[in-house]
DNA sequence: CTGAAAGCGCTAACAT
DNA sequence: ATGTTAGCGCTTTCAG
């Protein structure tokens, strides 16, 4: 049917002939990777043709795809991805905005939790065709790749968060991790979070339990009773005094935190204490200034994320606040991890499967389908040991 | 045969007009973001010339430089990296392969280094131009990923891993973070690896230093003595009986380790005391199992990493043992991290610097200047707190 | 159901 | 010094 060579090389227009330009593909071919026209020839059909197969784009006869995915495999055919994104317009590249450049304590506090999402986010991403880039941002949001992104995971922006803003500017897709605020309404945008509403009553009234069955003498190894009743039996020997202890950012997840700390003591008719990190404060520091009170004055804390409890136990042990006899600490975090503080109770997060459900969230959206934002239940894990040497 | 299809050959150049192309342009201009003939139509200059502009690739006078770029700059004309890497064949994405579909405690332990590396990589990639990709890995070698990758990190591979050996197949430039053996020739690759043999020593020697001073009734905060002089007295109260904690994983920095310690015992005259941790077994279970030998078998450890290092001190904890009056403990990892054990001397390592350096290096080798390998030293950071309610 | 044609945005090699 | 030309590898109308 083709009497001469299919493809580009009769493309040359001036003045070549046909075996100079093949004698030129194949100097091509040995430097190259093999092209869908390799394939093409290879397999009798046109380029147009294997294109089609290989993208599960519909109608071929069944014996002709069959031979160009032969063929395909044969040769080693795999497609250009930069020629597919050229040509289609869509990289399929998710960018995770970092925003490394923040203050030292900032970095400590969030990057391993940032790091965890790309994980979880790479993994699942590469399971639907994905892939994930790394994409620092500079102050003013602009977000630093060469990349062309689809769209784009946002780790715990602030309100307004300039990232947000120029992604949506620009019309890209986003997955927020963690919420935003303002809502805007047609921007390609889905949220993320863990129901902070939810876990943190949650914990608060299990610390509850916790400290009067304590003061009832028993150590405190069954938990299940209704947190709500503990209340009224709270005065006996010490009152319960939880504090939270958070961070400077005025993310969603924060704020969501401090005002769930907030409504609860306040249903309770608990007074609230609340101790915010300073700016580049040493979490440490904060933590003994905070348990510095005494157990009088304070039995428990709540700790924001899992930078701050290492804080506080460590101020603890210096303070020889056994725990949770002492003081007892609570924690949004892996539970299960290795290096998990086994004293504490925690809420439990899982930054990993996070980053999984923000890639599934925005290929969602980036493929069309409908996508609802997600509000992750926050699992309660009780405290799994008690201080020895004590 | 071309000139009965007067088919593609009239394409751009032969006959058109430069009036119709700029037409044509126009309409494109509506939906795409502005290209690189938009902003040569505006500045009167062909896109040859704004690409050699926007490349700093040499000739244009500076009158035409000036322009095509505050034309450009005006039009927030941006480079199409997808049309950059079409025609260049580079992508400028490095890869960071990740394995992260092994065990479960592999996953704990390894995974938090690997994000750092992520990290680290991220930043210094962005400051040349570069992006990086997390790009998963299938058990047989392959990476998973749409990306066309310039250049790839591997962290931490075993002897003939293959996802190296594919990466050499591909003529692809690879960075070793860990080191690698066999050592190719011809291969471009370059290692960034710690020097264990250097630091296990260092560390060794400094534990039985500490020992020593402890012995003789000083608490331990002097150091500085220099090591090797301290053997002489050890046999006094209780003989030093440091151990090694390591893993199953056979990767360089592994095997460095475990034989740098071993060389060091021959050398000092003691029986080494290796606890590899099993293929699927808890870190903590492992440390448990080590210490039960009691203080007077066994009083100092050294860790391999950071898990095995809260692997021990949690053991420590149950088993009543007093850090580090009982069991000194020493491990590689960030002295510096919020999370950091206080009571153990650190053998300093800082894998997102490390990660910069990977990519710093890569990206070298990349454009074509030399490239040594590296081998970082490892500053020994001594225990800057001991028990408290010992 | 298949193929030919027309580029996506950019740049290297040659013209001018 | 600047412009022209010819594609990089692929997909996507549009004809057959």
């Amino acid at each position: 049917m083709k009497q001469d060579r299919p493809g580009k090389q009769d493309r040359p227009g001036k003045a070549k002939g046909p075996a100079e330009a093949a004698s030129k593909r194949q100097s091509f071919s040995k430097k190259t990777a093999v092209g869908i026209r390799e394939v093409a020839a290879a397999a009798g059909v046109s380029p147009a043709t294997v294109s089609q197969v290989f993208n599960h784009k519909g109608e071929a006869s069944a014996a002709t795809r069959e031979r160009v995915l032969s063929v395909g495999d044969r040769l080693g055919y795999r497609p250009n991805p930069v020629g597919q994104a050229l040509r289609s317009g869509r990289s399929r590249v998710i960018g995770v905005v970092v925003s490394y450049r923040e203050s030292a304590v900032w970095q400590q506090t969030y990057m391993p939790y940032y790091q965890s999402i790309i994980a979880g986010a790479a993994i699942e991403a590469v399971d639907h065709g994905y892939s994930i880039s790394a994409a620092p941002s500079t102050e003013d949001g602009e977000i630093e790749t060469r990349l062309p992104l689809d769209g784009v995971i946002v780790v715990d922006p602030i309100p307004n968060d300039p990232v947000v803003e120029q992604c949506m500017a620009r019309g890209l897709a986003v997955v927020i991790d963690g919420g935003y605020s303002p809502a805007t309404d047609g921007a390609r945008m889905v949220s993320v979070r863990a129901d902070v509403a939810q876990g943190i009553p949650t914990v608060l009234d299990h610390l509850w339990d916790q400290h009067v069955a304590r003061a009832h003498g028993n150590a405190g190894n069954k938990q299940g009773e209704s947190g709500g009743e503990a209340s009224d039996q709270s005065g006996e020997n010490r009152p319960f005094r939880p504090a939270l202890f958070t961070g400077p950012r005025l993310d969603s997840y924060t704020t969501d935190t401090t005002n769930a700390y907030q409504s609860w003591c306040e249903m309770r008719g608990l007074e609230p204490i609340v101790a915010t990190l300073g700016h580049d404060q040493p979490p440490l520091d904060a933590a003994r200034a905070l348990l510095a009170r005494g157990p009088r004055e304070l039995n428990a804390v709540h700790c924001l994320n899992e930078t701050y409890c290492s804080a506080a136990t460590a101020a603890a042990a210096e303070l020889g606040l056994a725990i949770p006899t002492d003081l007892q600490i609570s924690v949004a975090g892996s539970a299960y991890s290795v290096g998990s503080e086994e004293r504490a109770a925690y809420l439990n997060l899982d930054p990993v499967a996070s980053g999984a459900l923000c890639a599934r969230s925005l290929i969602e959206l980036l493929e069309g389908r409908p996508v609802e934002d997600h509000l992750e239940p926050m699992v309660l894990v009780p405290a799994r040991r008690v201080d020895f040497g004590a």
